[in-house]
DNA sequence: GTCTATAAGAGGATAGAC
DNA sequence: GTCTATCCTCTTATAGAC
């Protein structure tokens, strides 16, 4: 039944984004769905199973914001960057973006398995891909760097631990904590200048 | 005995920088050590405990390095924070940086409760304060953030996923992943730039 | 303090009835 | 496909002899 595994993943993803994968439980998840555990196993064979058809979930949506930012025409290979990232930071301090343990072998091996999973991921990779070549060309990203560098950058905020830090301290609203956390990645711990260096 | 004690924690060090908390077992320290698991409750009560000590002893090397760098007589604030999160940036690529989840509650509760960790952990976040406000009054770093957000942001290279992945790629050297790494955190993914934009 | 042996419990997965 | 009940492994932690 299609609706029920939408609530099974979509109660993943909350528990995934809330404890991580390690102290996340079947039982819990099984709870929160409302159904017996052995009811989830037949539906996903396994607790890695359903991580993985959590992330697919979370590339889906990805690539969604991909497809609206292609659409906006006037929008430069950059701002359309930032704004993929924007919203992935948007979704971390909301306390809606999975994330996994990169050490995790077990669970590894089961999404380099998963061919829905490494498809969505090559997928974005590659259109992510197209607007960073663009965007070194325009001048808005360090040339110098290899594409592949800049990527694994803007997929790094979606795990970035300093928005939870910034968080849990209280003092700071959530748009204004993306607004640092993006804006240090674009522009780093110095700041934008529009102006030469004084020195 | 303190020399059986250090060798313990220089076991969970390299464990825990291995495979992380929730994957690290008492067992596979034991065995690392060389000794009986009951031995190694002698020392430690907890595994929580032997994560705490790996976690003094990484924040007194880190202390000790900004004790090195303040000693540079000609070096501006901004030159000492750079080199320090160089140093943990190196530590990191060369797999003996330790990380905790930030998730994991019992964890957290223990050390919150430990008192050398959290001396030691503020000890360190008012040495980098002071170089820090230092930095953005000379310039040096955007004065419109607060602080608390600088601090993160350099305690975040700690456990910054990129250094591995470009590691697992195989394509590039250590000293070049860190030198990206260090120059995306303080200039970000536009790059350095000597002179006024173009546009 | 070190060992062997074992308790105690959590958690992933399955059996089998309905 | 859903349930209850159970299995089984892994892992933390401890008992008790030396």
């Amino acid at each position: 039944m299609r609706v029920r595994e939408d609530a099974i993943v979509e109660s993943v993803n909350r528990l995934l984004a809330d404890k991580g994968f390690d102290l996340m439980t079947v039982d819990e998840v099984a709870a929160d769905v409302g159904i017996a555990k052995a009811s989830l196993y037949k539906h996903f064979p396994s607790k890695e199973a359903l991580a993985a058809a959590a992330m697919v979930r979370l590339l889906q949506r990805t690539l969604a914001v991909v497809d609206q930012q292609a659409a906006q025409a006037q929008a430069s290979p950059m701002q359309r960057l930032e704004a993929v990232t924007r919203w992935a930071l948007e979704l971390q301090v909301a306390g809606d973006m999975p994330t996994l343990p990169s050490q995790n072998s077990s669970l590894r091996a089961e999404l380099m398995a998963h061919k829905a999973y490494l498809e969505l991921l090559l997928q974005l990779s590659e259109r992510l891909g197209e607007w960073i070549v663009q965007a070194q060309a325009a001048g808005d990203i360090d040339p110098t760097l290899p594409p592949e560098v800049v990527l694994y950058t803007i997929f790094a905020r979606a795990c970035d631990p300093v928005p939870a830090f910034l968080k849990a301290g209280g003092q700071h609203s959530d748009a204004q904590i993306v607004d640092w956390v993006l804006s240090i990645c674009l522009h780093g711990l110095r700041g934008p200048r529009t102006a030469a260096p004084v020195r």
